[in-house]
DNA sequence: ATCGGAATCGCAAACGATTGCGTAAATGAC
DNA sequence: GTCATTTACGCAATCGTTTGCGATTCCGAT
């Protein structure tokens, strides 16, 4: 790459110092209106663009946030990333987007690179296997603000941002009583993760709130294809479950396979409803009636504490979206 | 946030001078072990990292790459830039995720920021509406390598890696052919983009090669609705296709909606075959056949291209990635 | 005792932009 | 014409790290 213009040569080939042109370049007051028109004209012609490491070193902020994820798929971070990177452009901040890959080592190399870059904050959702808060607490020491999304740790306060889990699970199966189900196949995912338990725990609550406790029957499923299997087999037996209730989007789209295979009709012969970041849902006919976990409002929340926070208009908090239902025609 | 440790403090603390100490922490031979031993303990206990502004300002290389694409939804950017940060990561590089929203405005304000950044280098998958090419002139005056991605400006030539979208539709129709599919609704989508040109020009070429010009009825799709509602309209006529071909997976969503509406058997009826990256067409039963045109290969052959040509190994080029049939069992 | 050469470490100048302070010239008031 | 003020610009330090060039000590070899 060539060396690109920097304020020393304006300032040698129009012939004033660099403070000047430091100056013409940011509307101060101190300098001549003509002076600034030429500094503006020569800066334009020869395509300056000031190097953003000189003016944060020297004015000591980077205008940078740190986006730990676990990946990118998943349909969920990627509109949650879109949020964020919308808000941030527009204030002037710009992403540093980091990928995990759920491992733990990458994830604290990660942390690394926040630091050095002197990311003014850090928005991440932690991988499923990191055990050891030890760094968050050292970014607190720092007061390096870190606001969790998402999958944030449970036994370690700060800022989290997230679903209202409990919330979500209760609708959906209200919802679900609401429209005469039964006899539900309940499908939740890894029982070691606390949002599944969050989540099951309301939706259990909900049906014996209601008297109702006997009208599910829950599984839990691991990935796709096991969903497709659990479907797939309870389709075929002899109490055929009125409607099936999947807890994630990976969920849903397993058992979706196994409804398309067989010759049942939704939603006449069975209901379906999931929760999910929304995407998914409408890709069926009829479209699934699900309970919305949005990435966007989830970005918007989470960058609009940060915001908050930094401005000190805001304390340390958890904070939580709403979820709400989105009617398709599938219960 | 707290000022962060610096090479002057721990020099002042260890009685040493910052050149020491930052030879010390890069393993110079100059540096006697027990030396190194001490500032590597106190480098450690109070938690430095190196200033990357000033790093990279001293040493003038910033190690990141800049990303521009226009969204990161439609499930093809997404596993690009996975595949993309996986890369660089395990070089020391670290990207800068910027998001155009197929906004020209937003796109060239993009490129300023990497040029600000310091970019060593830019990844782009121009927005379908940028039709000034002045600034990536500008950039290559400036020896800043770009490589484009995807969605390559036509008129513009410059580092270029994208799918071989005419061996993909002649794959495609090989497929179709070989199955004896003679009555095909083939959906395309914008006609107005060269994608869709070059795909569709090369579908038609196959068939013709084959003696077989008239077996397809083309047909323009610019939304998933659009889709939906021509195979709708197309399953219900007198002469109802054996098979549907659509362009991308915006499509394949919407004719697959109307196929589940229908009472139509997939292979049985009517066969599907689609170009794709690959996620969605694993999402029904019976799998989608797809040609693949897979985001992780063509970020792997970006990245690989972006480092030869840094390294002077290469130099500029068009690249092409060949798409390959994944058979699934829908035709 | 002298000398050559490792082995260690410090000095100081960069990198590019910003900014408090100082100063010369221009302007105004009387 | 004098003095005070404003206008417009320059000086030089600074942010944190790197690195070429010395400088010092210490050692064994002669």
């Amino acid at each position: 790459m060539k060396a690109p213009t920097t304020v020393f040569q304006l300032s040698k080939i129009l012939k004033l110092s660099p403070s000047t042109i430091s100056r013409a370049l940011k509307d101060h007051p101190d300098i001549a209106p003509e002076t600034r028109r030429r500094v503006l004209e020569l800066a334009q012609k020869l395509d300056y663009e000031p190097n953003a490491y000189a003016v944060s070193l020297r004015t000591n902020s980077s205008r940078e946030f740190g986006v730990i994820v676990p990946s990118l798929k998943g349909y969920f971070y990627d509109s949650f990333i879109t949020a964020l990177e919308e808000k941030a452009r527009n204030e002037g901040y710009s992403l540093i987007i980091l990928i995990s890959g759920d491992d733990p080592e990458v994830e604290l190399a990660n942390l690394r690179i926040c630091k050095q870059r002197r990311a003014v904050g850090i928005f991440i959702s932690v991988s499923s296997r990191t055990a050891n808060h030890e760094q968050f607490r050292k970014l607190q020491e720092q007061e390096l603000p870190v606001v969790f999304f998402d999958k944030v740790p449970e036994h370690f306060s700060g800022h989290k941002i997230r679903f209202n889990d409990e919330r979500a699970a209760t609708l959906a199966a209200e919802h679900l009583i609401q429209k005469g189900k039964r006899n539900i196949l309940a499908l939740f995912g890894d029982p070691n993760m606390s949002i599944t338990t969050w989540r099951e725990e309301a939706f259990a609550q909900t049906f014996k709130n209601h008297g109702l406790a006997g009208s599910f029957t829950r599984q839990y499923i691991l990935n796709e294809r096991e969903a497709d299997r659990a479907v797939s087999i309870a389709l075929k037996s002899n109490k055929r479950p009125d409607a099936i209730f999947c807890m994630t989007d990976e969920i849903l789209i397993g058992a979706m396979k196994a409804i398309q295979v067989s010759a049942t009709k939704v939603p006449d012969d069975v209901g379906i409803l999931a929760i999910s970041n929304g995407a998914f849902p409408r890709h069926y006919h009829p479209e699934v009636t699900y309970v919305e976990t949005s990435g966007i409002k989830l970005g918007h929340l989470a960058f609009t504490h940060m915001m908050d926070f930094l401005a000190g208009t805001e304390t340390m908090r958890e904070l939580e979206v709403e979820p709400v239902l989105v009617e398709g025609g599938s219960v």
